[in-house]
DNA sequence: TTGAAAGCGCTAACAA
DNA sequence: TTGTTAGCGCTTTCAA
């Protein structure tokens, strides 16, 4: 083991090896070279130094140099649903493509939180940060425009930069729809039996519920603003607004709609509680998809966001220099009861 | 607005306009002033100075000079599990309580992928890595090594630095003993109805099914390796692995061992082709805790890995300057059909 | 109590 | 076809 084993070869290790300047070296080694016309012969002398050294550049000098870091960011805010961690590995695999590394980091719904963190990003020199899921993206918006960090939305909009979000009004429909025509004909559900729980008040939850109200009116008729419960984006408002409402009526309502899946763990914690008969004739509808959400001892029809597609608009957007501050809206798929959606961790080609 | 608002604050524009030298401003920031006895006065109006005019350290220059960068490594097989994604959720936690920066990314369980990916995070000047379900973390400690990068193994162990994993053979053993418990005195579980389905020839797998082989020994007699059946972590091989065993036997086994939530969807996408009453009497316990899967409908039980207790022990061993390369084990947690456990997301005080 | 100066490793004019 | 040079923004001796 040589002696210099710890220490990293840089390029004027490499000049002095190679006879030739600091710069032909960096030239060849970040592909300029073509462009600097150096020798066929020089570049591979240097090529096979650098192999034999195991050079890697030093991607801070680098990017403190050229204003760049080769680091694409994601603000997420949790990572912990199958929703978002299918978001942060389906970015991953976008950027690691783009030859980019993805920085991705959680935020936790807090503005301020927020705002931090593309601070700092920001004195990191990454070259572009995904929103996703902002409360505040309008807020994170100032931080990158006064760094001059090109930035977008996802998931949730903001009103400065391009959004990619869901069509939460067509999803909040289609999924009260399908609730609703899971009852025959000769048992139908009533409107005082199909009530919303979850979410908040950001534009995802208030698109949905207008699309909930407008279909539920438009089949039901009637319209029952006490059947809108939000209770946050937590599992355990949610877990209490549905033991309030049991207490209350002695029941579930027969039919729910689940404005997210992190609410839907407060209907777990409910279950957890009491017993299988008081689900029997439940119906869910959920935003957001999660396979084993989807085989639960009775129907759960869950609207699966297109995370792909979102994040392949989005890099399509945020190259774009003078994108409109608009939302795109990506529809959302309707998943049956009892289905199994392949995922971004099929194609991995390990199979023990 | 400023015509420089684009541009970010230096410390030597605060240098000037303090009147100070570079290096005062300097010191003032980064928290070294004090043994630099700087006055007060000087500092204060530094200080000042950079609330002013928004200033944030280079992180890049500032790295470039010290070699380090306050990021932290994350290196994980894939985010989107229940387990991963909380691992990545809890890691998140921890460094951002140090003042450091966690940068997270996948490696899909490839080892030559493992390996440049640990390149990649050195030539980022990365204080540390974590290195999470590595298929070759010997690889990667290779590379660690030859940059001086204190790293450490969680989940799969290496033989170079410690490990912390859990204990899969007691794990193994208590899964497999509580799945034989399902069944009652008068129709006890026969060893032949008992299968092992799912995982690959890596340390987690091998002592599992260690513990599996021991328990089903002691408690069923016989030994059948016929009941193993290794898939790799892939949901579809799984799926398949369950659809031959059907074909050949006209039913799944009574009782399942499945190795990971991955395999597990693996037997979601054959539930999706079979009628509900193929799994009426099924009894399933799987590795790793997902709180959808624990109330499916047949007996689930699960093993939680103490996700929040390997982080920890982590982080307080890779500050350990000789640690030996030595197997910590921390013991998983028997989880229930139906429970509802609260996880890394719970705390988290936005509640709508 | 402070400043001057060197240098981390790289890129990009500008010369040659 | 290549070398020289001047920084990028910061930390850190060393000197004052």
């Amino acid at each position: 083991m040589k002696k210099d084993s710890k220490k990293k070869a840089t390029i004027y290790d490499l000049s002095v090896l190679s006879g030739s300047s600091a710069s032909t070296v960096s030239a060849v080694l970040n592909g300029t070279w073509r462009k600097r016309r150096i020798k066929e012969s020089t570049a591979e002398l240097i090529r096979g130094l650098a192999e034999e050294h195991q050079y890697t550049a030093n991607q801070q000098a680098r990017g403190l140099r050229s204003s760049r870091s080769g680091l694409i960011g994601l603000m997420l805010p949790v990572y912990d649903t199958r929703y978002f961690s299918s978001m942060a590995q389906t970015f991953e695999a976008h950027v690691r493509q783009r030859g980019q590394w993805p920085i991705v980091v959680s935020s936790l719904r807090d503005p301020e939180e927020e705002r931090q963190m593309a601070e700092s990003l920001v004195s990191y020199n990454i070259d572009q940060l995904f929103i996703c899921g902002a409360t505040d993206p309008d807020g994170v918006h100032a931080v990158c425009e006064a760094a001059g960090l090109k930035h977008i939305n996802i998931d949730l909009p903001g009103t400065k930069v391009a959004s990619v979000v869901s069509d939460n009004y067509q999803g909040g429909r289609i999924l009260t729809e399908a609730i609703i025509r899971q009852f025959s004909a000769d048992d139908p559900l009533k409107p005082q039996e199909l009530f919303l729980f979850g979410g908040k008040d950001d534009h995802a939850s208030r698109e949905r519920i207008r699309g909930f109200k407008d279909m539920k009116r438009e089949l039901l008729g009637g319209d029952f603003d006490a059947s809108i419960q939000p209770t946050g984006y937590s599992p355990n408002m949610a877990r209490i607004a549905f033991e309030n409402f049991f207490e209350k009526n002695t029941r579930l309502p027969r039919a729910l709609f689940v404005n997210s899946s992190i609410n839907f763990e407060g209907l777990l914690r409910f279950m957890a509680a009491h017993p299988t008969e008081t689900f029997s004739d439940l119906v869910v509808g959920c935003f957001d998809y999660d396979p084993f959400a989807s085989f639960l001892p009775f129907p759960v029809l869950m609207m699966r966001q297109d995370v792909e597609g979102m994040i392949t608009k989005a890099f399509e957007l945020i190259e774009q220099p003078h994108a409109m501050p608009q939302i795109h809206l990506l529809p959302p798929q309707l998943v049956s009861p009892r289905t199994a959606l392949p995922g971004p961790l099929d194609g991995i080609k390990d199979a023990g």
